[in-house]
RNA sequence: GCCCCUGUAGCUCAGUUGGUUAGAGCAACCGACUCAUAAUCGGUAGGUCGAGUGUUCGAGUCACUCCGGGGGCACCA
């Protein structure tokens, strides 16, 4: 890996939605890429890290709306959170940028035309959902309703919850817009499309050369087998992003501005200085270009970015690095657990070197997820980073200090250890840069074990006491000190404020990878201070605590239950008179075998029993609702289910998920009682 | 529903193209040491490799079924 050669890099981390802030989920991927791109510096290589807020869609326009502010101060506003959660991160950005900027809007424009003329857009007419009251059309999230297959309500306009089908936002029944509570209409409207079945070939070809992992090029391949669809790239006004060149009212989807804001990014950084955007982007040239992304959004990397690439007359990528998603606790972050974490609330405790270590000892090459477990977090820092790197420095430099003046020795006692120790740069190197970050960790940790078994054997304590042997002191410590420096150099990656501390301490110039072959000798070193002090477990319990919060208070805020769902339309006291409302004893409660949300229910209403199906498993075991008295709809009509008839509907509250709670009524109410 | 990934000691993970008594770190226990941020060193113990069936002379490693966990099934960012 001695690489005389210096490569040129360009490497993208995934551009986070200008709509919320930062969680430890994000951070895997950041962390994973600033690692990658530290390692390649320190290896000589020209490498850049661009990345940018993804600030256009929907979303934002609505958020924005909501806040009674402008779109502009909305992702100023979070560019400036995210900007500050990613320095304190230590996440190194060569040049962090917005989608919403000029350089972007240039480059998309100019690539959508350049695609155009070459014949790869289509311009055709669909039908969408409209509201009519806030006069827009509504993407499928936007729309909620009744499933016409199975009459489950409350369902998204793409697909139903409960039976799995999909269909089309316009044919669910009793649709509201979820952003007027007004009913949506039918409305048809020009929409422009990526012709993506015109670069199968070139996307087979591209995915044959190797260039992704193995399991991603499975799945890519996977989704060429179908025909490749054309790809929606136009939304309707009111929009927020750019406006298609030669199509007034219609804007460019911000799943197309997106990757081309990693472009764009890279174009700012390069105005800026003395480098060629060419040189990167256009074909032929020797430079590489990397993108890191989560699994979610293989997709749009894997098979549009490429496409839109090569159509535009610019390079593909060289490679992209998918990774898994983060569990916390075996699970996926949850925020009634406390276990979405923002990075906010992370900081305020907690130093961000031990996440970037412990992610760093996970992280493969593979798209598996990781699991952040905060036991297993905290014992894993202290005694891979405090009990062994750091404390081969703490335990060597008071010796240096109090006998010799903090001046290490001439020459190393026993150059074959440290030999050993620099001799595995290039495995160590192998690995940082095939992204198996944990065999790294797992190498360098192997090689403390070794560095502190040394200072063991010679036991400087010991003969510091004897006159015959104290002279030896110098050297032993000299020689830890030495196998420090080369372990810090192989985290410096990962820890990079460690590494600077360790600097200070060692007085020395900044570590780089190859330094380390040649020893620190003769050489005077400062006073050891603590490089890094311990979790302490209150300081996790706090960040639950704290997350528990977080999530309380934003529930409570912007999008609290009146804000998801308004209130419905006024209806007559006869169209209440119409349900009729019974107390239910829940007698029986089972799993319904094949069924992922439901629990099948056998209700007594004082005499008559009913079988209803309700979609309440993912809240509640069956053993915990049997015995119970709840409130049902008597009276609604029969309905035909997967699995069975269901003869009414039991009454809960909640936005889903583990958050559903069953209504309960007051002690003393009896099976069969009207609720009015 | 269909599909993908995943399940190895209490915890986190290794286990190469199927081949001798399944490995490591942390935690636990015992001992040593006291230079060091209750750190370190030596040792002990701990697993029916999620369950079952099959293929094979032989399976953690291949196939199938089931169970648990994570995710995808575009127009959702």
């Amino acid at each position: 890996m001695s690489s005389t050669q210096t490569r040129r890099l360009l490497v993208t981390s995934a551009l986070p939605y200008a709509n919320g802030p930062i969680h430890l989920g994000h951070l895997v991927e950041y962390i994973q890429t600033d690692i990658w791109v530290r390692f390649q510096k320190m290896q000589g290589h020209e490498c850049y890290y661009v990345c940018a807020d993804d600030a256009h869609g929907t979303p934002i326009m609505l958020r924005a709306k909501q806040e009674g502010i402008e779109p502009e101060q909305l992702i100023a506003r979070i560019s400036e959170e995210h900007q500050a959660d990613f320095s304190e991160f230590l996440i190194d950005f060569d040049n962090y940028y917005s989608t919403h900027s000029e350089e972007n809007k240039t480059l998309s424009s100019a690539i959508y035309t350049t695609l155009r003329d070459a014949g790869h857009i289509h311009k055709r007419s669909i039908h969408q959902a409209y509201d009519p009251k806030e006069n827009m059309f509504l993407p499928d999230r936007f729309v909620k309703g009744t499933c016409p297959k199975c009459g489950t309500d409350d369902q998204y306009g793409d697909n139903c919850e409960a039976c799995g089908t999909t269909y089309d936002a316009t044919e669910l029944k009793n649709a509201v817009s979820v952003i007027s509570g007004a009913t949506p209409i039918e409305k048809a409207s020009d929409h422009y499309f990526f012709k993506l079945a015109d670069f199968t070939e070139m996307l087979n070809d591209w995915l044959s050369e190797g260039h992704l992992q193995e399991e991603t090029t499975n799945k890519v391949k996977e989704w060429m087998q179908d025909e490749l669809r054309e790809w929606d790239i136009s939304r309707d006004a009111p929009y927020w992003g750019f406006e298609i060149p030669d199509a007034p009212g219609k804007y460019f989807y911000v799943w197309l501005d997106a990757p081309i804001g990693y472009m764009a990014s890279f174009k700012n950084l390069c105005d800026r200085n003395d480098i060629q955007f060419d040189d990167f982007w256009k074909p032929g040239n020797n430079t590489e270009l990397y993108h890191f992304i989560g699994k979610d959004i293989v997709r749009f990397h894997a098979l549009f970015w490429p496409a839109v690439l090569a159509g535009a007359g610019y390079r593909t990528p060289n490679n992209i690095f998918v990774h898994g998603f983060l569990t916390v606790d075996g699970q996926k972050m949850s925020k009634s657990r406390g276990t979405f974490i923002m990075a906010r609330t992370y900081l305020e405790q907690l130093q961000p070197e031990y996440l970037r270590y412990y992610f760093a000892a996970k992280l493969s090459n593979g798209v598996d997820d990781i699991d952040l477990n905060l036991e297993d977090f905290m014992q894993r820092v202290n005694s891979d980073i405090v009990g062994k790197v750091v404390n081969i420095a703490s335990r060597c430099a008071g010796f240096i200090k109090k006998n010799f003046n903090g001046q290490l020795s001439a020459e190393l006692p026993a150059p074959a250890l440290f030999k050993e120790l620099t001799a595995a740069s290039d495995n160590i190197a192998k690995l940082f840069e095939s992204r198996k970050y944990n065999q790294a960790i797992r190498e360098i940790m192997a090689l403390a074990d070794k560095a502190n078994q040394y200072i063991d054997d010679e036991a400087p304590w010991l003969k510091i006491k004897n006159e015959d042997t104290a002279d030896q002191v110098q050297g032993v410590c000299t020689q830890g000190i030495n196998m420090f420096r080369v372990l810090v150099a192989y985290l410096k990656p990962v820890m990079p404020a460690l590494a600077q501390g360790s600097e200070a301490f060692l007085n020395c110039a900044p570590i780089n990878w190859h330094d380390i072959q040649t020893p620190l000798l003769d050489h005077q070193i400062n006073k050891f201070k603590p490089l890094m002090t311990r979790i302490e477990k209150d300081k996790i319990d706090a960040i639950i605590e704290a997350s528990k919060q977080n999530m309380a208070t934003q529930a409570a805020a912007a999008s609290g239950p009146l804000a998801d769902e308004p209130i419905a339309d006024e209806i007559e006291f006869d169209d209440f008179a119409k349900v009729d409302l019974r107390i239910a004893k829940i007698v029986k409660a089972e799993h319904v075998k094949g069924a992922d949300k439901l629990l099948q229910l056998t209700l007594d209403i004082g005499g008559e029993t009913r079988n209803v199906f309700a979609g309440i498993k993912s809240a509640y075991a069956p053993e915990d609702l049997e015995g119970k008295l709840t409130v049902m709809v008597a009276n609604l009509k029969p309905r035909k289910m997967r699995f069975g008839m269901s003869e009414g509907m039991v009454l809960a509250a909640g936005p889903g998920g583990k958050d559903l709670w069953i209504l309960n009524p007051d002690d003393g109410a009896q099976p069969g009682m009207k609720v009015k």
